[in-house]
RNA sequence: GCGCCCGUAGCUCAGUGGAUAGAGCGCCUGACUACGAAUCAGGAGGCCUGAGGUUCAAAUCCUCACGGGCGCACCA
């Protein structure tokens, strides 16, 4: 694996040089332990290792001993300024400053790609999310798995992955039939007809129906309200299910999120896909018929109970397209499949997994990653979203009350598989409560600086980033320098929340900075290589602001 | 009852088997006649739910208990 950052570039040398010391001592197959990582604690030098410590148990030398050997013995090393034994075993390396300080031109050299890395070695990736049905708004942990899925998309991409994103519409089956049986009521309304009193159980109540009855009216004039009857619900249901999808896609695209396909459950039920995948079970023997009803065995993988897959009457469950569609995942060839699923979709981890298995496909390769609640608060009080009632709160109202940018930072702040409270109190501050801002404010007082500086026609003399010695210029090396294996680690652990965390970071490093030294007005070189230093922060700060769909204003 | 997720500062949450467990908010004390104070410097605040186990080393891995959430349809 190339080394994917000027610290990488360093953990590779470091690492050499360590394997080649304990392969003259007469120590082999320690390479999976001798491992080099960002200390914890500042104190402990810019990477670390305690492989002396892991390997203690093979090479029966005390931890310690073996390192003094190492120090004593150990040659020039471009990247490293000194080395010490700490602690009960560890080794700690601090990087020269001036060898550091190339990641500056690294930046520079590629300011929108910095970052990019090919960690994934362009393996295919299906990236399948949100995924809402299209029967009514899309609530917050909808907004909250486009966030996720949008980021991990970004990032993948990123760390060399090629990665294709996938919107699964269930625009088939009974609910659609329910939807029409909604918008049929409503129509009748539209006439007067009162629908209110005699409503049925399981039809969708919700206002925005009546929404789509006007626009259905305005759409099919022609359409008489007697012709609103139950052999109708269905196309009815189709165009209503059109029309939420189409607002869905708008309302996604505002919240910056988008797909390379919206795959419709539909289309899939009529190339006959279904019926393939029944057949293909069945040919592997793993279909069963019992009861009337034609059983999937998922209790041959691991599932805690069959499933049934054709049900008494003929029809089918919904689990058939859905197998039917990740087998098609598989077939078009990708490496990976990742399904981004809601909590209500726990219990179908397994089945998946167990059908996936049973057509043959590495199990393995599906990864299903359960994205959970969002409770909505407004201070201390509950904000209940129900597609029942009227008193939801839309992704929609969501972005319009907190705006994109915070709405993405909170739901990306936390670890996807973490049930999370979003204070909409919080959110929606302008103010320097709101830890996006925080972020943005770095790379906004970046452009005022820049601005000035172009203002000001002076001189402009060769960067010499030798000038670059104070603590608060190498912290802000040190963590640039982090950057591309940030990105790989959101990638490779699906864990969005490193990102904003790295941001606040370096933002926090930044501000320090700008505290701590002018920049305008001290002498021409050290301006020079100050201004070559933030440029590459703001490079850093806006991209990683764009891998988590946000934006980095020039003023605030 | 079975399965999955989660118990970390007052609140919301990070934390890659490592060293003195972190951040933001809230609270307290300081800092602009200086490139943007939406900022900075510092302080208080912890039995990492509990009990065992594995390990040189556990918030992290394993087992059990307790607490919270969500799933367990011939619904989608």
């Amino acid at each position: 694996m190339p080394a994917v950052s000027r610290l990488d570039e360093a953990r590779h040398e470091i690492r050499r040089v360590i394997l080649s010391f304990l392969e003259g001592a007469g120590f082999t197959g320690l390479d999976e332990v001798v491992r080099l990582e960002v200390p914890t604690e500042k104190g402990h030098g810019d990477l670390t290792t305690s492989f002396a410590l892991k390997a203690a148990g093979r090479t029966k030398v005390p931890p310690r001993v073996l390192l003094e050997q190492l120090l004593s013995w150990w040659p020039d090393v471009p990247a490293v300024e000194s080395l010490e034994v700490a602690g009960p075993g560890f080794l700690n390396f601090t990087l020269r400053t001036r060898w550091l300080a190339e990641v500056v031109n690294q930046v520079r050299a590629m300011p929108g790609q910095y970052g990019n890395s090919d960690f994934g070695q362009q393996q295919r990736v299906l990236l399948e999310y949100v995924s809402a049905n299209p029967t009514g708004p899309m609530v917050v942990v909808s907004g909250r798995a486009a966030a996720v899925g949008d980021t991990l998309a970004r990032c993948m991409s990123a760390a060399g992955y090629q990665v294709f994103r996938e919107f699964y519409v269930n625009d088939a089956g009974n609910q659609i039939a329910t939807l029409g049986h909604a918008l049929a009521l409503r129509l009748r309304e539209l006439e007067g007809e009162d629908v209110e009193s005699n409503w049925p159980e399981k039809v969708y109540p919700g206002d925005y129906v009546k929404d789509l009855a006007k626009a259905y009216r305005t759409l099919h004039p022609e359409f008489a309200t007697d012709q609103a009857v139950e052999d109708r619900y269905p196309e009815l249901g189709a165009w209503a299910a059109e029309r939420i999808r189409q607002s869905q896609e708008t309302v996604l695209r505002e919240f910056g999120v988008t797909f390379d396909q919206w795959f419709s459950e539909r289309s899939l039920r009529e190339s006959g896909a279904a019926e393939a995948v029944i057949d293909r079970l069945r040919n592997r023997g793993y279909m069963a018929e019992r009861e009337g009803a034609l059983w999937f065995t998922s209790t041959r993988f691991g599932d805690d109970k069959d499933r049934v897959m054709v049900k008494s009457d003929g029809s089918y469950t919904y689990f058939v397209p859905d197998a039917a569609y990740h087998a098609g995942k598989f077939d078009r060839g990708f490496d990976y499949v990742i399904d981004l699923l809601g909590p209500d979709h726990h219990g179908y981890v397994n089945r998946m997994r167990a059908v996936v298995e049973a057509l043959g496909y590495p199990p393995e390769r599906l990864e299903i990653l359960i994205v959970q609640l969002v409770r909505l608060l407004r201070g201390r009080e509950l904000v209940r979203m129900s597609k029942r009632g009227g008193d939801f709160v839309a992704l929609e109202d969501l972005i319009e009350e907190a705006g994109v940018d915070p709405a993405r930072f909170f739901l990306l702040e936390r670890a996807p598989e973490t049930p999370m409270d979003f204070d909409l109190n919080l959110a929606t501050l302008k103010g320097s409560d709101n830890p996006v801002y925080y972020v943005q404010y770095a790379g906004a007082r970046i452009h005022s600086i820049l601005r000035q500086w172009h203002a000001m026609a002076a001189e402009t003399v060769p960067v010499d980033l030798g000038l670059l010695t104070s603590a608060e210029e190498r912290e802000l090396m040190v963590l640039m320098a982090r950057f591309p294996e940030v990105v790989v680690r959101v990638a490779e652990d699906r864990a969005p929340q490193h990102l904003p965390k790295y941001l606040t970071d370096l933002a926090a490093a930044f501000h320090a900075f700008y505290r701590a030294h002018r920049i305008l007005d001290v002498e021409p070189g050290l301006r020079q290589a100050r201004l070559a230093l933030i440029e590459a922060v703001l490079a850093v700060n806006t991209r990683g602001l764009a891998l988590l769909g946000i934006s980095q204003p020039e003023e605030m």
